[in-house]
DNA sequence: CTGTTAGCGCCTTCAG
DNA sequence: CTGAAGGCGCTAACAG
């Protein structure tokens, strides 16, 4: 390994002429500055990003806890992040919480003394236990709204909520489920926009509870919910993933969308559009929410006034075949 | 922040005293050792990393260079690896490529120095640009064989490119086109595989270039191919994108599936079976490709004798309603 | 403009 | 069985 000494040696200058010039933290006579740069390339220099670390108590990394990696949203989530980061010369720590609560604490234990700020996607945490966090390192969090300190970026849940229900009444349906996500914001605010609909129009809700917010855990739900006594003519799915789950067991015992039953998910991950029929959804910026949350906790770090502690970008109503029916 | 010398002081007793306990470097009497472990738990005190890394030279942890955190198989790939280093407590720094080599390039040279070795996924680099980069520091990469001193985690692409091209030929398809993905190990793994089952059944090779080897990659070329003079009456795609990008360009140009065109693609990420009609495709065991890699950087860095410099794992052959056919 | 000198927090010989 | 002291690579006052 080859460190600023050699690099000192090699120039026929002090250490801290080298650390200076290599951190434009000062400026120094051409010569001088040339005889360094010169040496830095000849020997191939890098600072270790460690020692540096502990002499300035910056990092330059930010820790990414996310649910689960695997899920479309979520890996959106980390493009955007990873892309912002990337672009200001900061380094990702990913760790892929897995949906469970207690792995995502002992993560976070593990990720936070590596890092400057930490963003939290899809948290299955307490929102105290968030805040907790957040006095000791700057926290972002994504579909989530702790309070606190902590800084967010979310979606117009609620409202979209709304709107698809709403779409699903204009089109005629009578039965509308909605198949709830796990019981944190999003979730939440989702299932409330989808009442607050129900409501407007004096229409029954019908509220099941997925196992998980994933193709598993809609088809398992399938089966009661089109099979059952008291079958719905449309369903509002949590997510895009449990449609798509929905979707598919309808295939398999030839109940028709739209015809027998409407589906709508939300988020609009890129498969959406593929499955048959094509599947309305809302799209949700998940790229952009990832860059942004990054780009907040960023400028935090920046130690910039942070003029805006949460940020809500916009989802977007995307109609397709799963629920097309008659305009009233 | 607390610092080692904190607990020091308040078990009384010398840094080194709390270093050796922390690290189990070396026992104590049981007195002292408790006075230290409840010292610790008192204040919480968590050594810092970035410390420990300058003195020790190991970071314990992975660096992760992926081609598209957003495709399904990478980030399969990435759950895996993340996995596997959690268990191992070791932390894992990820960049996404974005597929663009240049920045590639620049990912590793930042990430190469805060961690302890590497792994590199869809990588696009030359095989002698690997090679000098693991001759500093242990690499493993994924779905390539750049030789040297690099260890890597492979399927038998060639195998599953041959099994599926046979199937279809089984099925009754004479004129089998083959979509190539980025010019690689694996693209030409399946290409050659798929060249040989030809060569056997003695059928033309028709062999189109995907401009990316993804959902959009498949849906530009559909329409040549699909319309075009000398239409194939079988398709095997270079990945589940490509092919499901076809598949929906199908479905708008009324193109039946798989009366007029079979349709194959490889990796059955979890989306290949909620397609209509559902994909035939081959079977890779992304996440456990993704264990496996981590598991055997994490062995070289442990300095264990390498039994083994590459490892392939078999991806299987997953037949579904896309290149349905009469058997003959 | 440049260099000397302390640290940063931790680990690790080497004495006792 | 325990502690003192030096060093890991780098930064940051403080002098000159």
């Amino acid at each position: 390994m080859i460190t600023i000494k050699d690099v000192a040696r090699e120039a026929e200058v002090s250490v801290s002429t080298v650390s200076k010039i290599i951190n434009n933290t000062k400026r120094f006579s051409s010569a001088v500055e040339m005889r360094v740069k010169s040496a830095v390339e000849k020997l191939e220099f890098k600072p270790n990003p460690h020692a540096r670390s502990v002499s300035t108590g910056k990092t330059h990394s930010l820790g990414v806890v996310i649910l689960d990696i695997a899920n479309p949203y979520y890996a959106a989530v980390v493009k955007g992040i990873s892309h912002e980061a990337e672009s200001k010369n900061h380094t990702v720590l990913l760790a892929d919480a897995e949906e469970r609560p207690n792995l995502e604490r002992d993560l976070i234990k593990t990720l936070a003394p590596r890092v400057d700020g930490l963003v939290l996607a899809g948290s299955r945490l307490s929102d105290s236990d968030i805040r907790a966090w957040a006095v000791k390192k700057p926290i972002v969090t994504v579909g989530r709204l702790p309070g606190g300190e902590v800084m967010s970026v979310i979606s117009n849940e609620y409202d979209i909520a709304f709107q698809l229900t709403r779409h699903l009444i204009t089109t005629g349906r009578k039965r509308i489920a909605f198949l709830a996500g796990p019981a944190f914001w999003v979730s939440e605010q989702r299932q409330a926009g989808y009442e607050a609909a129900l409501l407007e129009a004096d229409l029954p809700k019908m509220v099941v509870q997925l196992p998980s917010p994933s193709i598993e855990g809609g088809e398992s739900l399938a089966g009661t919910l089109f099979m059952g006594a008291h079958r719905p003519d449309a369903i509002l799915a949590y997510n895009d993933l449990a449609a798509m789950g929905l979707i598919k067991v309808a295939r398999d015992l030839s109940v028709r969308i739209p015809e027998d039953v409407a589906i709508a998910g939300i988020g609009d991950i890129p498969f959406a559009a593929l499955v048959s029929p094509p599947l309305t959804t809302a799209t949700v910026p998940s790229v952009e929410i990832g860059r942004t949350a990054a780009r907040l906790l960023m400028q935090k770090l920046d130690g910039q006034m942070m003029l805006e502690l949460s940020i809500v970008l916009p989802a977007k109503l995307c109609i397709r075949a799963s629920t097309k029916g008659e305009e009233k």
